[in-house]
RNA sequence: GGCGAGGUAGCUCAGUUGGUUAGAGCGCAGGAUUCAUAACCCUGAGGUCACGGGUUCAACUCCCGUCCUCGCUACCA
């Protein structure tokens, strides 16, 4: 085996270790980079695939709090389950590493240290919240208070889960702690920032001048980040899982997960060459290294952006040449959601459905978001097998070889000369390994696909317009050459599905006897020699029944009820108040006299209410629930004692009340039956 | 709201720098066939290329505006 000079880096997206994977991950990321590689590998390239699970960040603390455990026993559990499943479902990583390893610790802190000592980093010290009675800084997360948009008691500080809106812990209206359930206080703390409006000269003609060849949404992404100017990023936080500060003075710190994670393809790396005895500074450090990243979209600006600027800062690491993000997959028709469960969890799908990870390659490769957000469906899964898989590639590999069997009893007949439409045949097919080859090349997956079916679709052509079971009773001699030809192209077949098809593959590959796997410029008919015996085939693909896919759809509707019943945990009663307190809130009806939409803003409506005492402004965030049009006349209730808030520039005089159904839907909550306006209510 | 990506046949999607009757797969209709997992093969129907303007001899492709979907982002009670 000769290796060109040539390597490759390629590197999947870690996956966070709080949950499982799930096929939009695949779709997006795992299998467009698995068929990459194993391309590249099949092209006798020198290859390094690594990823492996990202296990820091504040989200993994918390769930440990949640569930009674450390934080390493969360991502042990989820490390071990994402692993397996990778492995069963046939990703093959030359590494899966992990950012808890000792070697990761090590890579990151010197990573820091280096750039640390080079000076590239800003030091600043800035106010953040602080729990008094756990001694300790205060992560986004951990803490709470009420949404100031939509008035959620338990909004978090970095997202209210009840109305997703993004906010920052100085949005919360009564913080609170969940550590002590304090308040916390502001105090100043000191933080490492990558000043990455330093590097933006360099990223516009890095990207902007150099790699115009990225696809559309990553570039735009990227074009639109550093035209919109780049901030400094805090590279640490207090916090205590994650990789420590390595410099004085950082007691209680942590690397901030981003910064973390992505080098932990550099570690996964080293851990690997300490493996396999082998080096692994070429993969990172060797000029003509191409260095792949393979993503979903919303990983675009860490990859793009903040891991090239720290590898640039670094100085020593050569930077990615492409980084092939996919959009978003859905499922049925929704977003895909781990906390709504709604998902084809792979562990799960390979429990369900065994023998089947190439189908579910197949499918999701044939269907992957290139471009845009796509859909899955287990119909499109059944109907890619059955009429695809099945009746397309299966069935052809299956017509040449029970011909083969019937005819010769499994061995290669000898071909006599080569007629017209044999050659017209070769003609057609003979470009086809580099047509794939180079769609893989340049990351069009689904094409790359579609061309290996079509020559799947040739062979089956080649047969209907050949008809050897009806030549064999006249022209024997002539059917030998024709089954010849057939079963060059199985061969054929097998190396080209591997990327795509591994399991199959490797299926064909026994059928056939045949372990070449080089992949070839053209396609060859000297693959299989005459007098070669065969072993029996057996089907590649089964039909995949209703029953299977109806009870697959169940489980899906089932989680959607279960979501639709319980989900949004009941709040939990808040603390308990007397009647003082109570009395405190000046609640009275009025009625809405006009309402229209806060220009700029997507959830306002700017009312004007008749509260019996004046008219008065009150916004509300209700703007995507109610036609301002509509309301009009409506009464409502309204707390008209609330202090007044500036929002969009304008000041809301008190809350309208509204009650939120388990789906988000809000209504206003009113008197029943219409009331003279500024009634009080007790 | 700002920015990015997308909106092409019933469904899922291609359409590279503007150039002849806009493509594929599936689905559907018809035909042919029986080696093959009722699979394959052939033929056909089906699109005002989101909408409205503009540039051009020529626009799915370029420009402007509007609407919708997704993502990132945002002082939104």
């Amino acid at each position: 085996m000769s290796l060109s000079d040539q390597k490759y880096t390629v590197t999947a997206a870690l996956p966070y270790a709080n949950g499982p994977v799930h096929i939009g991950h695949l779709a997006g990321v795992y299998i467009p980079a698995d068929i990459y590689v194993r391309y590249l590998r099949a092209a006798q390239k020198d290859v390094l695939f690594v990823c492996g699970s990202d296990e820091h960040g504040v989200p993994i603390t918390i769930r440990a709090k949640k569930e009674g455990a450390t934080p390493q026993q969360i991502v042990d559990k989820y490390h071990t389950l994402i692993s397996q499943s990778f492995k069963d479902f046939g990703i093959d990583f030359d590494i899966y590493s992990r950012t808890s390893s000792e070697e990761h610790h090590h890579t990151a802190s010197d990573f820091f240290r280096k750039l640390h000592a080079d000076g590239k980093f800003v030091e600043e010290t800035s106010d953040q919240y602080f729990d008094e009675k756990n001694n300790q800084f205060l992560a986004d997360r951990y803490i709470m208070g009420t949404c100031p948009k939509c008035g959620f008691a338990d909004a978090y500080g970095d997202q209210c889960e009840s109305c997703g809106t993004t906010l920052s812990p100085a949005d919360l209206i009564n913080p609170r702690s969940m550590l002590s359930g304090e308040k916390p206080i502001l105090k100043a703390t000191k933080h490492w920032y990558l000043p990455l409006n330093d590097y933006e000269p360099w990223l516009k003609e890095w990207i902007l001048e150099g790699h115009k060849e990225w696809k559309s949404n990553v570039y735009g992404q990227c074009k639109s980040w550093i035209e919109q100017g780049l901030q400094s990023r805090a590279v640490t936080r207090d916090l205590e899982w994650g990789v420590p500060v390595p410099v004085p003075g950082a007691e209680g710190k942590v690397l901030y997960v981003w910064f973390d994670a992505p080098i932990g393809y550099i570690s996964a790396t080293k851990s690997w060459a300490k493996e396999n005895n082998k080096e692994w500074e070429p993969y990172w450090k060797k000029e003509n290294t191409q260095l792949i990243h393979f993503i979903g979209k919303d990983n675009i600006v860490f990859h793009c952006i903040i891991f090239p600027a720290m590898l640039k800062a670094h100085g020593d690491y050569i930077l990615p040449e492409n980084v092939p993000a996919n959009e978003f997959l859905n499922l049925e028709g929704q977003k895909i959601s781990t906390s709504r469960n709604w998902a084809v969890w792979l562990h799960e799908f390979l429990q369900d459905l065994p023998g089947k990870e190439d189908v579910l390659r197949y499918a999701l490769c044939a269907n992957a978001p290139e471009t845009k957000d796509n859909d899955f469906t287990w119909k499109d899964f059944q109907a890619r097998n059955n009429n695809e898989l099945v009746a397309i590639f299966g069935n052809f590999i299956n017509r040449a070889l029970v011909l083969t069997q019937k005819y010769y009893e499994g061995e290669v007949p000898a071909p006599a000369a080569y007629t017209e439409v044999d050659e017209q045949l070769m003609k057609m097919v003979e470009d086809f390994p580099t047509k794939i080859g180079n769609s893989i090349a340049r990351y069009r997956f689904r094409e790359a696909l579609s061309f290996f079916m079509d020559l799947a679709r040739a062979g089956n052509k080649y047969l209907a317009e050949n008809e050897p079971w009806k030549l064999q009773k006249t022209d024997p001699e002539r059917v030998k050459t024709i089954m010849f030809v057939s079963l060059q192209l199985t061969a054929n077949l097998a190396i080209l599905a591997e990327p795509f098809l591994p399991n199959t593959a490797f299926k064909l590959r026994h059928m056939l006897d045949f372990y070449e796997n080089k992949w070839p410029e053209t396609t060859r008919f000297d693959l299989l020699s005459a007098g070669k015996k065969l072993n029996n085939p057996v089907l590649l693909f089964e039909k995949i029944e209703d029953s299977l896919i109806d009870a697959q759809v169940n489980k899906l509707l089932a989680t959607k009820k279960a979501n639709e019943d319980a989900t949004r945990p009941v709040t939990a009663p808040k603390p308990e108040t007397d009647f003082d307190t109570f009395q405190q809130l000046d609640m009275r009806t009025a009625t809405i006299i006009a309402a229209e939409k806060v220009k700029k803003s997507k959830k306002l409506l700017k009312l004007t209410l008749d509260t019996g005492i004046d008219e008065r402004i009150v916004l509300s965030g209700i703007a995507q629930h109610f036609d301002p049009e509509k309301i009009i006349g409506t009464q409502v209730t309204v707390l008209v004692n609330l202090a007044p808030r500036k929002m969009m520039g304008m000041e809301s005089q008190g809350m309208v009340l509204m009650a939120e159904d388990k789906d988000g839907s809000l209504v206003f909550v009113k008197p029943d039956t219409s009331i003279s306006n500024g009634s009080i209510i007790s």
